[in-house]
DNA sequence: TGACTTCCTTTACATTTGTAGATCATACTA
DNA sequence: TAGTATGATCTACAAATGTAAAGGAAGTCA
């Protein structure tokens, strides 16, 4: 299970469309990010050509058909690029990047709370 | 003050070893840079001089030599790729990205205590 | 079954990134 | 001052990434 590598932008923006709905076609992923992204068909099928190559997505031929679904989860693609800035970024230092996270927008109370419940949370599961 | 562009995991190296030591030349971010990455003179400097027309670094001729510091705090840069992680991965939302990462790592139990003191203060000062 | 619409496939090309050799200018040293 | 070591510049080149046009194949509707 190789680390997902870390995901460009245009990447992220075909992943995010393919878990909206899968299995899906190359059609309707353009169609979804047309707004967005202005790409033509030919950009987003290529994109995600080589997304199945490097093990982003899977494909799938019925018939004349292409079927693409993700290959790795939002879980996963989340925890690699999370992990990523972690490590590349603040050395791996947890509280540093968690401090820097606050810090850097507004957060709302309500976050406050959700975290400090969270945090509360996971020191019940780490001491057993 | 455009958003520092992410850094690619090169310029991490480079930059990483140029806080360490501002201002600096080539020759020694090369010399320090060797053990992990093998890297050739060249190379590291033309990776500097790349730096520095996007803004990473600067650079300033003295006489034959050319003396480099970061253009870019390591707080910039690490609020940088925090919140590119942040607005990529998760839409933005805070909360599932520090879930995330306390459940990616392991986490000590002084770790927990510092997260939630850091989340204790920063409710104290949003509320004022 | 011919025309139209869709989707697929191939090919292309510019830019960015990773990596470095070769050669030129300097400065120090004997 | 000639020779050597050191740093600077230029040039190069492959792989990855962003972006898409052009031309083929297949299914659909009249």
């Amino acid at each position: 299970m190789g680390k997902p590598n870390e995901l460009t932008k245009a990447e992220w923006a075909v992943i995010k469309a393919v878990w909206e709905q899968e299995p899906c076609t190359a059609p309707e992923i353009q169609e979804k990010l047309l707004k967005q992204t202005g790409w033509a068909y030919s950009t987003v099928r290529t994109l995600m050509d080589r997304m199945v190559v490097k093990g982003l997505l899977k494909s799938e031929k019925i018939r004349h058909a292409t079927l693409y679904r993700s290959a790795v989860s939002q879980a996963q693609a989340q925890r690699g690029e999370a992990l990523y800035a972690l490590k590349q970024a603040f050395n791996g230092a947890l509280t540093p990047m968690v401090q820097c996270l606050i810090d850097s927008r507004n957060v709302s109370a309500a976050e406050l709370v959700e975290l400090e419940a969270l945090i509360k949370a996971k020191k019940k599961t780490a001491r057993s």
